[in-house]
Order: structure tokens, then sequence, then C-alpha cells
DNA sequence: ATATATACTGAGTCAAGATCATTATTCCCG
DNA sequence: CGGGAATAATGATCTTGACTCAGTATATAT
């Protein structure tokens, strides 16, 4: 009875804090972080101003735990989504679009939440750090079987592999946000793939098997999209 | 006479505008942009809050003029640090070391500056796309240089190139500041470049028997021009 | 020397995050 | 039930810091 009695007000209280953090989303979302107002937040959650910092401490909790959310699911569906592919090329395309998607639509709210401040060790104890960890736990095991495989080189440091990775797939999705032209996401990341997996240098290594035929076609398709735009620019 | 009392003035205007800038470039380095407070710059600068007000806009503007210093100093330092070096492989190897030594030092203060919170058309107009885009110009055109001598594969999108290389970057030197212990700069861009050369793959490299390399080099020539002539078409 | 223009000042305004004394609600038990 | 203890919620108030502006000082021109 008791237990009844006090599961439904944990309940009640639960929902209040979903119900806020839901609030805080929509709100981050519309204004960015610096220009969401706390008060805003409130009215959409329904409830006072204090209401919210009996719940957060303060602004930044609250888009910590808006952060938190974000990164279970970015988790959850990255680990799911790569579990039935074959190998390493395959999971690691997956990790990328899977990532500039998510990213894409959300980084200019949680940018600021995830990127460090701070320094070292302090940073360490942040849970920003915990969650980006246990996020990137998933690619690591992905480059981790790979290497067991014999698929990914076992002489680079995993931290340069993710670097490149990720850091890449920031930009990379900075890019087509701000591309007027809307850019072919699959393009992107093959090239993006390219890179990684065979070099963007023309040495010898460039080539497949086949005898550059892929390469050559690639060129040529370039070619030709160049040249009809400059036909239509100049026209 | 009028002239060089004018120069006098201007001088002195243009000394107090530095001495502001070189106040706001410490207390920002010091706190970080939001934990700055403009009557700590002003102090340091030894003038009143209010005057900081007439010669920057806002705080958002005080930053850029210290960005803008440091953004100008970076891109000359590039410009002249590649001039005689031999092949793409050195230039690109140099620069990557050059901005992660510099972006690792004082990137806590611009970070927030220089990301662009923006989209599309709206950043593109802002003082912070152009400092940038200068800066990568420098990056580009060694790109551009190393498809025509044919050392960069030409299949390749400059941008997807410039995003993995600048956004691998700056997690590397995220990485490097964050680990406790002190890892290798050296090592750490070797190993970027290594990727970045020949993949991270394990796939044993493929010779391209020379069948098709006269053809290739004739087609990314074309390719190339049509390119560079595209480009100051619409630049 | 005086008038005009230019530069500077810092007390005051305002917005928004955070606090806390007060009020409302829920729960427990006689 | 009913009253009181615990818990939850409120919003007026406080605080901080970016920004303004009416007033003052300094420089320039005639």
């Amino acid at each position: 009875m008791a237990e009844a009695r006090t599961r439904t007000r944990r309940q009640r209280v639960e929902q209040k804090e979903q119900a806020i953090i839901a609030a805080a989303r929509e709100v981050f979302q519309e204004h960015g972080f610096d220009r969401a107002k706390i008060a805003e937040i409130a009215k959409l959650a329904g409830v006072a101003e204090g209401t919210v910092y009996l719940y957060f401490e303060n602004k930044n909790a609250l888009l910590l735990a808006v952060a938190a959310e974000f990164y279970d699911r970015l988790t959850r569906d990255a680990a799911e989504g790569i579990s039935d592919l074959p190998d390493t090329m395959a999971k690691l395309t997956f990790l990328a679009r899977h990532h500039i998607e998510r990213v894409a639509a959300e980084w200019p709210m949680l940018g600021m939440a995830m990127t460090p401040a701070k320094v070292s060790d302090e940073y360490r104890q942040t849970e920003e750090y915990q969650l980006n960890r246990t996020y990137v736990e998933v690619f690591d095991q992905v480059i981790r079987d790979g290497v067991n495989r014999a698929e990914i080189r076992a002489d680079l440091p995993l931290s340069v592999i993710r670097d490149l990775f990720y850091g890449g797939l920031e930009y990379g999705a900075r890019t087509m946000r701000l591309r007027p032209t809307k850019t072919d996401i699959d393009e992107t990341i093959a090239n993006f793939m390219l890179i990684l997996t065979a070099g963007m240098f023309a040495y010898p290594a460039q080539a497949d098997a086949s005898g550059g035929a892929d390469e050559m076609k690639a060129v040529v398709s370039r070619l030709e999209k160049v040249a009809a735009r400059l036909e239509t620019t100049t026209a």
C-alpha cells in the first residue's frame, strides 16, 4: 500500500522531470543554449521557474540531461545497427552514416554541451565524458575486432583512428549543414571511407586489381559534372 | 601639420584599441569567453567599461577581434612555412604540425568564436567564415597542387579531404590536451599522415600496372583545368 | 581664447540565472 | 476523518554582468 503510493508519487515526480527535459530539449533546439530561457522552459513544462531548480542544479545540468537522453539513444542505435553486419568496412560505413545523420540533426544544440572546455583529469570526471566514452566504445570495439580479423592495420593507435573518424565526420556534417546546395550524403560517406581505407595519395597502392578502371570512371564522372556546371554558369 | 596631428590622434586611438584587444586576449585566455568579464578587460586595458563599447560593439565583436589577430598570424605562418617544402607530403605534414600546435594552444579560447552556430548563407557572411576561409585556402592550394602533380588522387572532393584533415586534427589536439601522459606529437602526426596517405585498412597494396596511367593523367589534367576555370568564374 | 568636436567615464538600466521564504499538496497515523 | 509532518511548488526577490547614456574631460580649429 505504502509501496504503491510511493511508487505513484515517484512516478509523478519522474513524469515532471521528463516534462522539464522535454521542454528543455524543445527550447534548446529552437533557440540554442545561450538564448534559451529557463522561464520559457518552465512555462512549456507547466511549472514555475523555481521548480526547474528543484530538479536540476542549473541550466548546464539541464542541458546535460537532454544530452544524456540523446547519447543513450545514439549509443543503443549504433550498437544495434552494426550487430548483423559482416565485416569492418560495412560496420564503419554504418557508423559513419549513423553519426553524421544524428549529429547533423542535433549538434547545433549539443555541441556546446559536449565540447570539453575543461582540462585533463577534471574532464574525465564529468558526465559528458562518460556519455561520450560509452558511445565511442562501440566504434573502438569495431576497430579492435577489425585488427583481430586482420582487416585493420595493427600498427595504428586506436585514438588516432578514432579522432580522424569522428573529427572528420563532425566537420563533414558541418559542411553539409552549411552548403546551400544539398550534398549527397552517400557520396560524401563513400569518399570519406575511401580516404580512410585506401588513403588520399595517388601512390601505387591506390589502384585496385582492375587496373584503375573504377578510379577512371570516378574521374570522368567528376569531369562531366564540372564541365556541365561550367556550361550553365558561364552561359 | 593637420596631417601629422590627425595621425598622432589616430595612432593614440589605435594604440588604445590594441590595448583593449590585448587585455581581452589575456582575460579570455584565463577564464574562457563566458566567464570573462568586460569589467576585468577594461581594468586591465586601463580604460572605463564604457570605453570598451566605443571600440567594440559587444563582447562577441571583441572576441572576434582577438580571433582575427590570431588567424592572421596563423595564416601567414602557414603560407610561409610551406613555401620552401618540396612535395605535398612535406607540406601537409608541416601544416598538420603547425595547426595542431597553434590550435592546442588557443582553441579553448577561440573554439567558441569559430564554431559556426548559424546556418548556411547567414554564416557565409560572417567575418569568422572569411577568416577561416582565408586560412584554409592555404591548405586547399596544397591539395590542388598535389592533384596537378599527380601526388593526390583526383577523384576526391576537396571538401572531404579538408574536413577529414582539420576535423581529425582538431580532435587529435583535444586528445593530446586531455591525455594525462603527454603523447608524442611527432608520432601522432606520423600516424595521422599514414592513415591519410595509405589508409588504415590492412588490404594488400595492389600496385597499379601502369596500364592506363597516362590516360588517367591526361583526364585529370583536363579536369583540373576545367575546375580551375570554374572556380575563377564563380568566385 | 573660445567654440566645437571628439573621446571618455561610471553610475544606472535591464535581462536572465539562481535563491528562498512562503504557500500548497501529499502522506501518515491516532 | 483530521491534524500535523514531510514533501513539493511557487514566484517575488536577489545577483550578476552585459550594455547604455547623460554628463564630463580633452583635443582641435579658428
